[in-house]
DNA sequence: TTAATGACCTATC
DNA sequence: CGATAGGCCATTA
């Protein structure tokens, strides 16, 4: 078991509609500073599809442009359609879609 | 095994 | 306030 297998792991449990940071990946994946490999890892992403890359930005709520999965627009794009709010910056609105680090149903 | 790389984050000048 | 440098951890060659 590599600690890519427990980013993905978190990665896909992010609930539609919603958005996590690297480090909160990181953190739910076990490790604080794994901020770095969760990017590592997306990069490689193994299992396109299955691993929602565009829900995944950093503590601005966007990405490098230049190495996004189909460019920053194409992002936009999608998250748009999961019901994701956007700030006028172009940024992901973290203040409402950032993932809570709970699933859809794990609220007591 | 050693060295190099990386979609990051934080602190400092 | 803006930009630069460094540090952290794991993976790959």
């Amino acid at each position: 078991m590599t600690a890519f297998e427990k980013i993905y792991d978190v990665v896909r449990q992010i609930p539609r509609g919603k958005v996590a940071t690297y480090g909160m990946i990181a953190h739910l994946a076990g490790n604080p500073r794994w901020a770095r490999v969760v990017g590592y890892a997306l990069h490689v992403n193994p299992e396109p599809g299955v691993i929602p890359c565009h829900r995944v930005v950093n503590r601005f709520g966007g990405m490098a442009p230049a190495f996004a999965f189909g460019g920053e627009q194409r992002q936009r794009e999608l998250l748009e359609g999961e019901g994701v709010a956007f700030t006028p910056d172009g940024n992901a609105d973290l203040a409402q879609c950032l993932w809570n680090g709970l699933k859809e149903g794990e609220l007591s």
